[in-house]
DNA sequence: CAAACAGTTCGGCCGTCATCGAACTGTTCT
DNA sequence: AGAACAGTTCGATGACGGCCGAACTGTTTG
């Protein structure tokens, strides 16, 4: 006899379109009311509530309830991996199969993925920071040096009290739409955060879509030496 | 309009009992028959075929055909990776609902988690060769040492050829049954394999459990400084 | 060549589950 | 208090999918 997980149990919470939807729009790490993900999914508010009654039974999203609203959010990280895991394996059948899909264009440029960044500008930003020296990268192994705790500090980033968290501080997340690696952990998680701060980066109002500002723009240049200016995204779109 | 991946055609897949059995019993990274798999998940061989082909279309297994059998085995470590996050958070529900369930104490001790060491062998194995300064572990995030370095050199292992490998030189794997990490990637790979060929470990029949030999106890005490000699297996699972 | 065996396809049965309309609970605003 | 609204429960319907017995293809063995 095996010791036998359930996995089947919590694949099937996402084994269908409508509840996958619904989790894939909590990616971007934010909470929304049980009707506007009724309304992603495009399914009325009582199919919905079912649907979220299964994925808060399995563990995946946690409700935080406010008057008569009942905010919902991914339950935990790991929970955010393991979206990333099956996209992963999923969009590999998705560009095989349907490849001309309805695609923002602003969503390839950037995107959050739960809490850090991601798109064509996290993988941009990972490569500029080991171009500069200030994040190593051994395989898919990443560590900050020297130089990086000092360039961190100055963008307001304690790095020594990021490594005492129990989260990983650097982990590499493959890109599922740039198939390249972009920076995640709670080093990621604390980039993402101080650049939507220091208002180099604004939210899309209701999407994943990270809009890069003017000022965001000169940053970018000036710190990490990108130069975002051609949009790559047509030309990633007919590749 | 979202950029939608259909994460729930890969979740479909493993949304079965049978399907997530055969795919479990291949987590020791072999490859085995289609009725092997059969026997192991219980049903027909033409249940079992119809259950294949899903695994197969859906690229979460990979066919090798010979003569008149077709061996089975995952198709890469990404899905191992999937598997896992569907472990670890379906685990937690495991425990909490169905706490007896038939289990064995083998398999707690030590098991291969695809292609690396996991069970309480794998956990005090990472934090033998932590307190050795062999590894660094800084939040989660793995280095080797210059003295790791020697220390793996001296086991047969060339980490400086792993490093340019694409896959991570190390990685950390939350053990399902410990909770606590073991170590992973190419480095975690290469080490099971040095273990196996030293004859420090054997492969059960017909398992994912590993068995620690005579000669392995004594290596792993001399070199690592362990001591596997009490079975707190027991205690794991009243706990 | 014939028997044995791995794997597959086909057809029918049955349970599970996604969906929606209608009706209900509870909160907020006027 | 009463209207409006978020969220839920209930019941009916219809589709999908897992399961097995039987029959088939193709390879190995005697």
């Amino acid at each position: 006899m095996n010791l036998e997980p359930n996995i089947h149990i919590v694949a099937s919470a996402l084994a269908d379109r409508s509840r996958a939807r619904m989790v894939f729009a909590l990616m971007d790490g934010r909470a929304y009311t049980a009707k506007e993900l009724a309304y992603t999914a495009e399914i009325t508010p009582q199919t919905a509530s079912a649907h979220l009654k299964v994925l808060e039974r399995e563990g995946l999203i946690a409700p935080l309830k406010s008057g008569r609203n009942k905010y919902l959010r991914l339950a935990s990280p790991e929970v955010a991996q393991l979206i990333e895991s099956l996209s992963l394996l999923s969009s590999a059948e998705h560009v095989r199969r349907a490849k001309p899909r309805g695609a923002t264009p602003a969503m390839l440029e950037a995107r959050s993925c739960y809490d850090h960044i991601a798109g064509r500008l996290g993988v941009v930003l990972l490569e500029g920071l080991c171009a500069l020296g200030h994040l190593e990268q051994s395989g898919e192994d990443l560590s900050v040096t020297a130089s990086g705790e000092d360039f961190f500090a100055d963008l307001g980033i304690d790095v020594a009290s990021l490594k005492s968290l129990k989260r990983p501080l650097t982990r590499c997340c493959l890109d599922w739409t740039e198939r390249r690696h972009h920076l995640a952990g709670s080093l990621g998680a604390a980039v993402m955060t101080q650049f939507l701060k220091a208002g180099w980066l604004a939210r899309e109002r209701n999407g994943r879509a990270l809009l890069v500002t003017p000022e965001g723009e000169r940053a970018f240049a000036e710190r990490f030496g990108l130069s975002l200016s051609e949009p790559e995204s047509t030309d990633a779109l007919t590749a």
